[in-house]
DNA sequence: CACCTTTTTAGAATCATTATAAACTGCGTC
DNA sequence: GACGCAGTTTATAATGATTCTAAAAAGGTG
C-alpha cells in the first residue's frame, strides 16, 4: 500500500480505516471538493466496510491539520474541503452552489502592501462569486 | 430617526426592532465585524427592551440582502458580518481568532483571467490568514 | 378605527460538528 | 506469538448555530 508510509512518516498509524479514506481521497486522476457528507457517502459507495462518521471527521482533519487536505474559506452550512494542496483559489457559482478551481496564474500575482506587526502571512486565498 | 426612510426605501418597515438594530448597526464611528451572538450582547446592552434573537437573525439576513451588511467569507462555526460595505477584504489573525480589514488598496489590482460561460463575476473576496 | 399584511416572538426543530467513554488495534517488547 | 499500552475507532450523546412554526403584535392605508 502505497499510503502506508505517507501516513507512518506524518506520525498516524495506518489504520485500516485511514487507508481506505486515502485510496477515496488521493487516488482518483483529479482533485475535487468534497464536504464531509459527501465522503461520507462516497466512501459508503466505493467500500463494503463501514466507517464511523466519526472517524471521518477525525480523519479529516488529521490530514488538514498534515497538509494532506485545505478547507476552503466559503460561507456555508458544511465545511468544504479540496483535496487539491497546491496553491489556488475558487470560483463560487452561487446558483449552481459548485467550486469552480482557479489556478494562480488566473488570478494573476496579489500584493499584500499591509503589514500587521509580529504577525506573517500563512495564506492568501481568494473566491470569485459568480452569477448568471 | 434618520433610518426609517433607509428602512421604506428598502421596503421594510421602520418597526421599532429594525431602527434599534440600525442604530447599533450603523450609528458607530467606525464600522465592524461581528457575529450574531456578538450583535446580540451589543443590542443587550445598549437598550432597554429585548429583541428576540429570531427577528435578529431575521433582520441581519434582510439587511444583508438590500447590501447594507456584508457577510464574510470565512470557516467558522459562525457567520461573520460587516458593516463595512465598500469593496475591500480581510486579514484572519488566527491566533486571536480576529478579523481586521484591509482596504482595496491594501492589495492591489485583482485580475481574474479565467472566464465561465454565462457566469459573471459579482465579488471578489481575498482572505489572507495571519500567523505569529 | 378596521383591515390586512408584515413582523416579531418563544419555543421547537434541524443539522453539522464535537465530545465521551468504552472497545479495539497497531506495534514495539519480551 | 503473547503482552501491554498508546493511539484509534465507534456509537451515541451533547452542543450550538441557525431555521422553522404558528400565534400574537404592530405598521400602514383607507
Amino acid at each position: 500500500m502505497k499510503y502506508i508510509e505517507k501516513l507512518r512518516n506524518s506520525g498516524l498509524r495506518p489504520t485500516k480505516q485511514r487507508l481506505k479514506i486515502c485510496e477515496v481521497l488521493f487516488n482518483s486522476e483529479k482533485t475535487f471538493h468534497f464536504t464531509i457528507n459527501e465522503l461520507d457517502k462516497k466512501i459508503k459507495k466505493q467500500i463494503s466496510d463501514k466507517i464511523s462518521l466519526a472517524t471521518i471527521y477525525n480523519t479529516v482533519h488529521a490530514f488538514e491539520k498534515k497538509g494532506y487536505l485545505k478547507q476552503i474559506p466559503i460561507n456555508s452550512n458544511q465545511t468544504y474541503f479540496d483535496t487539491n494542496i497546491s496553491d489556488h483559489h475558487h470560483f463560487y457559482d452561487l446558483k449552481e452552489e459548485k467550486l469552480i478551481d482557479l489556478e494562480n496564474a488566473d488570478v494573476g500575482p496579489i500584493n499584500i502592501l499591509k503589514k500587521i506587526n509580529g504577525k506573517k502571512i500563512k495564506s492568501v486565498e481568494v473566491l470569485v462569486k459568480l452569477e448568471d
